[in-house]
DNA sequence: GTAGGATCTCTAGCCACTAGAGGTTCAAGG
DNA sequence: CCTTGAACCTCTAGTGGCTAGAGATCCTAC
């Protein structure tokens, strides 16, 4: 059995973390001692990694409910996980486009800017301040 | 002089959101009819585009900030502002690598999973659940 | 004068934690 | 057996950048 602190070592997931996913539902309530402090098995340990593991991953707190409720019954088609899986992996390529349009902006801003001069007629404050001078929407 | 409503539809910020920029002392306390309401003027629309822009370019409040107070005193050197935009853009490519990490293991992952089988062994769950499967160290 | 859309303040909620206060328990050493 | 102090407990509040809602007031057009 471990404590909450040995957990957290075993995990990567820090104490208080550990506390939080207990309280959103995402860890079952474990055993306490007499004195009231957790103590958790193997089991818990298994389930804390997944949960690291697909949050490192930036699955949300939502979608990893879902997967592990769907870890409970194997019979299941595998398809419904992967359709979570796929959901996440689009959610992050949009994520990538936007920041590359965005990289764009800023490379094309900041290299316009020689950074000899005052702020007076510096291009990156005139840049933000007026859209027009943007190549891409970026919103 | 511009209503509340009237500056978020020429800038594209929400109503709340200027109320809150104005809280966060990111723009100036404005002007008040008799009423109470706000009324803003031709240099609050200005700053506010600033703001909205910067915000779509990524730029947290507390650089937004710094960008502005900056404007304020036009004899200082470019090279200040040009450098809160090159660490935005570190930050934003900083991002983009890790997501792109992200990107590369999900799609392992997910192609890795026919689709076919059940829970039972589905690779999607497998992966997630044990980080020795994956390529990449997302962390 | 009145209707109703816009505005006001204030509080609370979102996500996924993180920090801190103030008190209790556990394990090791004497 | 007793003490020490690290680890644990609960609870509340804070983070960033808003967003939503309640309930009251104001402004404008008819």
């Amino acid at each position: 059995m471990l404590s909450i602190g040995e957990l957290s070592r075993r995990t990567g997931v820090k104490v208080p973390t550990i506390r939080y996913y207990e309280q959103m539902g995402l860890i079952a309530a474990p055993e306490r001692t007499e004195g009231n402090q957790r103590r958790f098995g193997p089991a818990e340990l298994e389930r804390l990694r997944f949960i690291r593991h697909a949050r490192d991953l930036g699955f949300s707190i939502e979608a990893i409910s879902a997967l592990m409720d769907l870890q409970g019954d194997p019979e299941r088609p595998c398809a419904e996980a992967r359709a979570i899986a796929e959901a996440q992996l689009e959610e992050v390529r949009g994520r990538i486009r936007r920041l590359q349009a965005l990289e764009q902006e800023l490379e094309r801003i900041t290299h316009r800017c020689s950074g000899d001069g005052t702020l007076q007629d510096c291009y990156v404050l005139a840049a933000l301040a007026d859209h027009g001078l943007c190549d891409t929407e970026h919103r």
